[in-house]
DNA sequence: CGTATTTGACCCGCGC
DNA sequence: GCGCGGGTCAAATACG
């Protein structure tokens, strides 16, 4: 374990954070942005991202509905295309079979929650029992084969249920800061199962363990999902969970690498502004992973600041790839 | 032995 | 009021 442990530098630690196993292909939104989107955003690591990111999108999606899910419920999903002028960023059904990059639709509930308070205002509530107040939500879909993806925080299971209409369950989890109240909820679509649907609910009221407490991680579960990188000899002590590792915040799909996305993926060319890197476990069994790194591009300065700040990205990319884009 | 997970019971909100 | 489903609790169990 020693051994392990040596190898866990700090570099390593940040580099498990949300964004490297996810590729975040879309981010979405009803409306205007909220402030529970931003508040995903810093729950992600990356608090004063650009507001920018939430350009309006929806035109170019759909609503998607889980059938096990409540009605009030609405996922939108970018990846089907189900109007003939969709500009969608990307196409789930093309996706290949062995492609593991995971693909994540970020979902906003706060619309669902102000209309429960609508409700709530116009029906009187039966009891004089407070109702248990609910912290902003969201949700996000992304295509994995494993079920809890590592966020780079700590989780606790407290419960597991079973989902009317599907086969697969739901798993509860809560941060095990004992300050911090953020749960979160895993569930595998019934409708496509390599799609696991993740809603967060609340935000973090300390940093991410992995990213700012290195050595803090040792010892917890959350180590063990450490990605082998490119540098460093540690193996990735869970080969099924980290096949692929990616970070593609994408709004401006002709600075993407072209090895990397396919056309399939690319993102509507009218928006403008963004940035786009990936990161692939070149020691995992995914054929995909091959390519260490491209350069990320920033719409706004200060964002690429503010992620240098938080060692989200000078640990991961040489400086020489950095690039403000204005 | 300490910690994490499992799982049945329980609570609560909601619709009928 | 009742049943259903989602969410949570907590004792039992598993694991390192």
């Amino acid at each position: 374990m020693e051994s392990k442990e040596a190898v866990k530098t700090e570099d390593s630690i940040r580099s498990s954070s949300f964004f490297d196993q996810f590729s975040v292909v879309g981010m979405f939104e009803f409306g205007e942005k909220s402030s529970s989107s931003l508040g995903f955003m810093e729950l992600l690591g990356i608090p004063d991202f650009n507001p920018s990111i939430f350009d309006i999108l929806q035109a170019s999606t759909t609503p998607y509905v889980e059938p096990t899910r409540s009605t009030s419920e609405v996922l939108m999903m970018n990846n089907q295309p189900t109007t003939p002028n969709s500009s969608s960023i990307s196409s789930e059904s093309s996706v290949a079979p062995n492609d593991e990059q995971s693909r994540v639709v970020v979902v906003d509930e706060e619309d669902e929650e102000s209309i429960k308070t609508k409700k709530q205002l116009l029906k009187p509530k039966k009891t004089s029992q407070k109702k248990r107040e609910r912290e902003p939500r969201f949700a996000f879909m992304t295509k994995s084969e494993v079920d809890h993806l590592e966020d780079g925080y700590r989780w606790r299971k407290y419960g597991q249920k079973a989902v009317k209409n599907s086969p697969f369950p739901r798993g509860y989890y809560r941060c095990t800061t004992v300050t911090c109240n953020v749960k979160k909820r895993v569930e595998r679509s019934f409708s496509d199962p390599t799609i696991v649907v993740t809603t967060y609910e609340g935000k973090h009221t300390h940093p991410s363990p992995l990213v700012h407490r290195p050595t803090a991680i040792s010892t917890s579960t959350s180590a063990a999902f450490i990605p082998a990188r490119p540098g460093f000899s540690a193996p990735s002590a869970n080969a099924n969970t980290n096949t692929a590792f990616a970070l593609s915040l994408c709004r401006c799909h002709h600075h993407h690498p072209s090895q990397f996305i396919s056309n399939n993926n690319l993102p509507p060319p009218h928006l403008n502004c963004g940035y786009l890197s990936n990161y692939l476990n070149p020691t995992s069994t995914s054929t995909n992973a091959s390519v260490l790194l491209h350069g990320r591009r920033f719409c706004n300065p200060a964002s690429s600041a503010l992620l240098a700040d938080h060692g989200l990205l000078q640990d991961i990319v040489p400086s020489s790839l950095v690039t403000k884009h204005d």
